[in-house]
DNA sequence: TCAAATTATTTTAAGCCTAAAGTATTTCGT
DNA sequence: ACGAAATACTTTAGGCTTAAAATAATTTGA
């Protein structure tokens, strides 16, 4: 029994067992949104102070900076895990600001392309930068040689979650 | 070197494990804004689906359930590492709805006391079972032996940060 | 004592986010 | 061919979030 690789369903385990897992999780959880929230209360504040951008806007600029042809719309909704509805108006202002293009297609005039400007290219890699630099200051009192155990770990959380999503 | 146990410090790496370091601290972020976004989002379409309730407001009454006389609204703010001027309307929706009161203290005019009430209680515990049930769904899928260490670790992550926050 | 600084809280302006409903446009089934 | 279903996207309503300015009460210091 000790030597279990496979989690143990709740059903067979013992109250004090059960008990002890269930704050197990709960510290994960409260643990994760507590590093992410600090992570990302800085960046957001650094981007704000920095660049008058949003970490929002960066992202999307981030996905289009792979794709030199640019991205159907209905793309970024699904790799950033947004609502549709909520990038309209980001995309409407990378729009106004010059930083992208949104082009209807003509093979479907529902669809539209949205593809980074020259000028929103540069704009986008300076912040990168600083993006990248900010991280690794946030980050440079964490033991490298444990970054990958971390990553690995962080995915296979993933995983989890998205198995257990999956399922019903 | 290769032994050293202290993190090197930026100026001493030569290009190629400079960069190396920037992708895995970048992957770190990733990884960490898809656990939390992922369970996050599921976490709050349950507390809309079932309770027609918000995770903000659940954190308030997270907060106020360990002090049975109340907490200086002060305290909130940073308890829960928000801006004060966020939780306003807050609490302002959860004493309309019965679940909190908030009174003014009489020592110093200034401050508030804001305290469960026994209804607010009742239904806090509710959701807090819940909360807790949804939460070994997700992550009934991570092996239980782990989260010991991904807590340590995500215990350190938040501790490094904290400390190059707390610098300059 | 009393003006200035500090502290507690609210208000405001602007942006992010979701769910749900709405508008085109295209595709599918018959 | 043509109405129904599906798809791509926008709009709307409501809540969260922040930074910065405003309000009110207390404390401090000359």
């Amino acid at each position: 029994m000790a030597l279990a690789k496979e989690p143990t369903p709740v059903s067979a385990k013992n109250g004090a067992d059960q008990e002890a897992e269930y704050r197990a999780q709960t510290r994960v959880w409260l643990r994760l949104l507590a590093c992410t929230t600090l992570i990302e209360g800085e960046l957001r504040r650094r981007f704000r102070e920095e660049f008058d951008f949003t970490m929002p806007r960066f992202d999307v600029l981030a996905q289009l900076d792979r794709e030199p042809s640019g991205l159907v719309l209905g793309e970024l909704p699904k790799r950033l895990m947004v609502s549709a509805g909520n990038l309209t108006p980001i995309v409407d202002r990378l729009v106004a600001d010059g930083y992208i293009t949104r082009t209807p297609s003509n093979l479907d005039r529902r669809v539209q392309i949205v593809c980074m400007t020259v000028e929103g290219r540069k704009n986008f890699r300076r912040m990168a930068k600083s993006h990248g630099a900010w991280l690794a200051e946030l980050l440079a009192n964490f033991p490298a040689d444990r970054f990958d155990g971390l990553i690995g770990e962080l995915d296979e959380l993933k995983s989890a979650v998205r198995d257990a999503l999956q399922k019903p």
